[in-house]
Formats: structure tokens, sequence, C-alpha cells
RNA sequence: GGCCCCGUGGUCAAGCGGUUAAGACAUCGCCCUUUCACGGCGGAGACAUGGGUUCGAUUCCCGUCGGGGUCACCA
């Protein structure tokens, strides 16, 4: 009996792995195109360092023409949770970050390299294990996994390195005859990789970000097939990636350490590796400690959050692109205008360790990618918004004409504002644009320097009577409110305000300030002018009357 | 603990043997301005540490300290 009958006992109906080589050829894609993927599991919502890294990989395959894909890693079913594909697929649509190819619902894949999703590819895993076995490279172990504690105790005990190799492999040098008569006899048992490495010799890995990195060889006998019959991730990765024909697996860097064990998988299997790019994660300052920003902890870990936030993809993507290549930001004060499609990202300019997530700076991103849209954009995204999370924001947008207006206040111009880093701060800032809202809530009217009611009461019957106009252009309206300065007495300049500070008690600038808490019931607008605009006499006779 | 990686202002980071050690966000001041947001100008603020190597180290080497990762029939 030899190894060939021992595979055949273990995978009856597996089939000879050339099927599947012939089945998925080799990709016929330019030179220089990289075929990448985002490959997570199905284990609850979509963390933000996975969308970092599909940013990414579709960047750097659309920049190769080359293939982003998403494969689905469910070979753990007891960690699976329920709606977590549609999840990742529909954050990854939401952000733009459609795969070329790959799952693109709960149960549809697209593309000629499938199924993509794992636990459907059950009998190709068998298939290449199959294989290994008959080449005596992999062997059925009988070992439970109680025992494999106790090896592990022991191990532990005597400070040696834990793990299953050397003498501490026992089943490893099992017979075939032995290992025919116990599975024959319904002993239980898992699928091991017979690693041909020795941790006294070291290997070398040229990472695309990490640079050089040397490893001991690994040594460790692993699982590649457990005994729900499903691969491990480690096994799964190597068969997968190589019929999808993956030629750079970009991943978090916590798979580094991995890839010795990854690369004798591959040269076993008679594959050809891969490139590698270990993405360093995105980490939060813990009470002065680093760590990964964490899906139980920390809520802007969610890629749902930015969505709940109203922080616009785009600036998630920015903050995102500004992470990995820090020359971004040089790149887009230079383009302006352009799509980040246009950016070239550099592998080799990533950051080598993790980056402390900065919510002040995406933020300010945010209000930098909003100010660069037309009053149009604004009101689109921030009705969306608003139908989704904010039900009175959303009443307050259903004229669209008169929101436009809001909207275009001091936006299109060489300096549009920068006030709105995010759609949940729409409602706050045009709030008194709304009368319904306006006289709604309870105000306060801080006026400042003119505090004296009579003179306020004064200054606002004098402007709506005397001064305003509707039909005055900007200069003209602002030379009113000095000339209404002037007959108070006060400065109508604020210069000679300040040059003859005892001959006056307020100048044109105070007064514009009763004038802007009369109207807003605020100190800060943007430019009173357009307000007026919009508001008309009439809605601001009305606010005079109800501001004092 | 073993192995691997990392250590430039509060944060993200340029740098790659000789620099007044960039820039961005944040912060402070001034200017612009009817307020604010913007914009402009300026300030404060950093090479973890100890040894080497060198004419010269932020840069190269070693140690120390600090941080991160990994050591599953989880990915």
């Amino acid at each position: 009996m030899n190894y060939k009958d021992l595979a055949d006992l273990i995978f009856p109906d597996a089939k000879d792995i050339s099927y599947y080589e012939e089945k998925y050829p080799e990709r016929n894609l330019k030179e220089g195109a990289i075929v990448t993927r985002f490959a997570p599991s199905p284990t609850g919502f979509v963390h933000i360092g996975g969308l970092y890294q599909s940013v990414i990989a579709k960047k750097l395959a659309n920049q190769t023409e080359g293939v982003f894909f998403l494969r689905i890693e469910d070979t753990d079913q007891k960690r699976e949770v329920e709606n977590a594909i549609k999840d990742i697929v529909t954050s990854l649509k939401d952000f733009g970050l459609e795969p070329d190819e790959g799952m693109i619902s709960e149960t549809e894949g697209k593309g000629n390299y499938g199924p993509y999703k794992q636990s459907e590819r059950k009998e190709i895993y068998q298939a290449y294990a199959k294989y290994l076995i008959e080449q005596g490279k992999a062997y059925p172990c009988f070992c439970t996994p109680e025992e494999g504690e106790e090896i592990r105790a022991k191990q532990e005990a005597a400070k040696i390195r834990p793990g299953y190799y050397g003498v501490w492999a026992k089943c490893r040098n099992v017979t075939v005859e032995e290992a025919i008569e116990r599975i024959k006899n319904g002993e239980k048992y898992i699928v091991r990789f017979k690693s041909p490495g020795r941790e006294d010799r070291k290997i070398k890995h040229h990472d695309a970000i990490k640079g050089n990195v040397d490893f001991p060889e690994n040594d460790q006998d692993i699982v590649i097939i457990k005994a729900d019959g499903l691969p491990t991730y480690h096994f799964a990765h190597a068969v997968d990636d190589h019929l999808m024909r993956t030629t750079l697996v970009i991943r978090g860097d916590e798979w580094l350490s991995s890839v010795p064990l990854h690369l004798q998988l591959f040269h076993e299997l008679g594959f050809k590796a891969p490139k590698y790019a270990h993405i360093a994660p995105i980490m939060k300052n813990d009470n002065g400690n680093k760590r990964k920003l964490s899906k139980r902890k920390d809520a802007e870990a969610a890629v749902s959050y930015y969505e709940e936030e109203g922080i616009p993809e785009e600036a998630v993507k920015e903050y995102l692109l500004n992470i990995a290549n820090s020359n971004f930001e040089n790149w887009r004060r230079a383009n302006k205008d352009k799509s980040i499609d246009e950016f070239e990202l550099q592998l080799n300019k990533m950051s080598v360790s993790g980056a402390l997530f900065d919510m002040v700076k995406l933020l300010d991103i945010g209000k930098t990618v909003i100010s660069r849209y037309t009053a149009e954009k604004v009101y689109d995204e921030a009705k969306k918004w608003a139908e989704r999370h904010d039900e009175e924001l959303n009443k307050m947008l259903e004229d669209k004409e008169y929101a436009l207006k809001v909207f275009g206040i001091e936006r299109g111009n060489k300096k549009p504002r920068k006030d709105i880093a995010k759609w949940s701060d729409v409602k706050e800032n045009i709030e008194y644009m709304y009368d319904d809202v306006f006289y709604s809530k309870k105000r306060d009217y801080p006026y400042q320097v003119i505090s004296d009611k009579e003179k306020i009461k004064k200054i606002l019957d004098l402007y709506i009577e005397k001064y305003y106009n509707d039909n005055d252009d900007k200069d003209t309206w602002f030379e009113k409110i000095k000339e209404l300065a002037g007959e108070m007495g006060y400065a109508k300049e604020v210069k000679e305000f300040k040059a003859n500070p005892d001959k006056y008690e307020a100048h044109v600038g105070d007064v514009s300030t009763v004038l802007r808490v009369a109207l807003t019931s605020r100190t800060n607008t943007p430019d009173m002018y357009e307000i007026m605009k919009i508001l008309g006499k009439d809605r601001i006779k009305e606010r005079f009357e109800k501001g004092i």
C-alpha cells in the first residue's frame, strides 16, 4: 500500500488537479497587470481597515489594467454572521469600489474563476489535499483537539517552541498501512501538511510594502483540512490565489508572519507564489497605547459609521489615500479638480507601521470636499442623507428651489464656504433659514456691543422702514448700513472707530451685528446680504419684530 | 517568552552621511473682513536612549528602552 491508496481512501471522489488547472488558466492580461483581491470573512460589519485595503487593491488593479475581485472566506462556519456578505457587497458599492469580478450579492458571483465563496470550493481544496497526500506531502492526523492541547501544555512547561512539528508531530510518522487501518476503523482525523522546513534555516521574503524581511523557515505541520472537511485559511489562500491567478496579495500585516508557511505551501503545491503587500493597520490611541481600531470598542471602525454621520464617501477615500501615500496631499493641492482615480498610488511609499486614526483630519478633508461641491450636489447629498437619518432636515429640504438658494450662499466662487464637514452638520447650519424651524425653537438673542433694547429697536425700525430695499446690490446695501450707523451716531467705518475709540459708542460692524442677531439669533452667519436676499422684506420685518 | 517589524513636533509624515530637519491637520498670533467660515503671513513645537563607525551622524552598526504583530481544527 502506498500514498495513492491512502489518498484514494480519504478523498475517493476528488478530481485530478489537472482538471482545475485547465479550468482556470493563466489570465491573458498585459504585462505588469495586477490581479488582486479583497478577501474578507463574513463575520460582521465591514471594518475601515477592509475598506482601506479595498481602496488600495482596486486602485492598483485599475492603474495596471488588472483585476480586482472579491472573494468571501467563509471557511469558519461557527463565526459566520447573517447578512455579512450583503453588507460587504453594499459597502464596497457605496464607496465606489465595486469589484471587477467575484461576489456581487449574497449568492451570486461574476467572472470565470469562481466560485468566489470558499464554502463552495470544498471539492477543489480536497482535490489539492489529495494531491499532496499522494505525494507524501500531507497526511492524516488522528490527534484529538485535547491531545493537541496536552502537547502544547507540555511544550509550554518545558519552555520550548509550541506547535505540531518535529518529534511533537506524532502522526507524521504513522505508516500508510496503519493510517489506512485506523481510518477504516472509523477513527476521526484531519489532514496536515508535512512541512519540509527547518527552523534553523532562514528564508528571504521581499514584501511590496515592508521590504526585505527574513524569517526562519516554517516547520509546523499545520492542518490544511479541518474536521468539517473545509480548509484552513492557509491552504485555501494557496489554492485560491493560485487558481484565481492572483499576482499580488494585499492583506493586513497580521499575516506577515505566516509568509514562510504560505511560500512553502505554494512551493510544495507546485504553484508560483504571488507577491505580497502587507498593510499596516489603522490604529487608535488607547490610554497611551496604540491598538488596532476595534469593532467592539470603536464606532469609527465600522464603515457604516461614516454613512450614519454623513461623512462623504469621497472624503473617507481621500483620507485613506492620504494615509496610504502621504504625497497624495500635495497631488490633491496641485490637482484640485481631478478625480482621485487619476492619482497614482505607489506601494513602496506606504508606511510600514500603523497610523493613528485622525478624525479631525478626516473632517477637515470633508470640509474641503464639500466646499468643492455645487449647491445642487450639496442638496442631493444632504437630502439623501436626511432621508435616512433626519426626518426634520428631510422636511426642510422638500422645497428644493429654496434649499438651492440657501446652499448657494457663498458657494461656487473662488473662496467657497467651508463650514460643512459632514451631512449631519447641515441642519445646524441652515435651520435659521427656515421659519418653521426657526420660530419653533427657543431662541436667544445674544446682542453684543449695542445691547440697549431701545437702541436696538430704533436700528431695526429705521433699517426696515428707511434703508432696506429689495433691489439694492451688495455695495449699496452695505452703504446704507453705514448711513444707518451714522444716523445713530456711530462710526461709519471701523477704521475710524479704531482711530477714535472715545468718540464713538459703536461702529457699523456693531450695527451689522444687531441686524444679524435679530435676523438669525446668532452672531456668526455667512454673508448677511445673501441671507437677506433670500429672506425678503416681509420675513426680515417679521424677524425684526420678534427679535427684540 | 520565541520570532518578526517599527521608533522624526500633539497627529499624518518628507528625509535616505554634511539640510536654517520640508509639508499637511491641530494649536497660537497678526492681516483681510460688517460676523463667521475661508484665504494670506508668522510663531511655538521633533530626530526615544546609550555606545560605536566616520572628518561628520536623524541617516550606517550594536545594546537598552518603548510600541506593534504573531505563535489555533479563527480568519
